[in-house]
DNA sequence: ACCTGAACACCGTTCAAGT
DNA sequence: ACCTGAACACCGTTCAAGT
């Protein structure tokens, strides 16, 4: 399976013009228009061009290919919830273990269901392209943050820091997905929201 | 009142469907070599039929599309994982919730790493099409099973028994994916191995 | 009755030709 | 310098024509 380096992700022209920061706006509102609209198997090129305004030969100036065009697009989805989780690690810093993992698991389920209609779309395009290193990426980054943020918890005494951050976020990131695109009932995200947050308690609970 | 269908008219030898059911089994394998070797963006319908010896139009007689075939595959890998977990759980009805919740987690990540290669491969398929149906049979049925596990303990005593199996079934799914196929290497999956028995078990113990 | 593969509609991508 | 869209290679799927 061939990796594309991220090199050749990004947009191949960089807005300077204010015309051209306009035409990739309109692309990237476009794209989710479509995506909304049609769904992924009708997220084609000629769409999104059309639907934007612009000729086909116009997009592939700012984007050398599809995948760079979604790439982008989740790349600025995971930076909403990259923030929003940094602002949530803010308010938690110097609490106790419990309360903190307690927190983060909130923090992500609020981020994730808030506009769940959007984040499912975007989910929908992980499949269709490579986005192994985008997700591994954030999954490093939020373990990062969460060991941090254990490490400075009052009552704190982890054997492996970062291994307890890891799982944390291996557990709250994997289970919210998985419940959201393989059965996003009402009941499901009532219980997750509920136990969620207590399992991730117990563990860091046990483990301290 | 059921009458006789042509079909047991018919010679009793049928060297059609045995030829039949070779092809099927030809397609279903060239499908997963193809895979293997080319990747998912190479996994089309040409290349399954010459890799399997016949023609496209034979192809589609034994599904109706693409789609049809990988579901097929998925499937067949869905119900491999079903009958290691069904073992399991058989080996662990009437332990203590701590030891359920813990051996439920190491058979999970035992069925899931055996063959990486092959479980990795089919779970790319996944985001080609819509798999959300299937995963969520497969997850809910997970959770009746552990439900009923639960339930069975001898220190048993769930306030929601149900909500608490479908937390472990999203938690230890939805992590093992998580790693698996974001952030697969030596190191993560170690820890995942340490710790998400360790989290299962702290998370029953807790709300028992 | 069953298999074949050219043909069709559509996709992602390119590039000579315009402005 | 920048935009256009016909053209290209390839995809999933069909169906008239073979055997």
């Amino acid at each position: 399976m061939n990796r594309l380096g991220p090199t050749l992700l990004k947009p191949r022209k960089a807005p300077k013009q204010t015309r051209s920061a306009a035409t990739i706006e309109a692309i990237h509102t476009a794209t989710i228009q479509v995506l909304l609209a049609e769904g992924v198997a009708r997220l084609t090129t000629t769409r999104v061009a059309e639907r934007a305004g612009v000729s086909i030969g116009t997009m592939y100036q700012y984007y050398p290919h599809k995948q760079a065009l979604l790439f982008a697009i989740v790349e600025q989805q995971l930076e909403t919830v990259t923030a929003f989780m940094l602002a949530a690690a803010d308010r938690l810093r110097g609490r106790h273990v419990g309360d903190v993992a307690e927190g983060l698991a909130t923090a992500w389920l609020d981020v994730k269901t808030s506009d769940s209609q959007a984040f499912r779309a975007i989910y929908s395009i992980a499949a269709e392209f490579d986005l192994a290193e985008g997700m591994g990426r954030a999954l490093k980054h939020m373990a990062e943050v969460m060991s941090q943020l254990l490490a400075a918890a009052p009552d704190a005494n982890f054997e492996d820091c970062d291994a307890v951050a890891f799982m944390l976020a291996s557990m709250i990131g994997g289970s919210v997905r998985t419940v959201m695109d393989a059965a996003a009932s009402e009941e499901n995200l009532m219980r997750l929201r509920r136990e969620l947050p207590l399992a991730c308690r117990a563990y860091v609970t046990a483990v301290r």
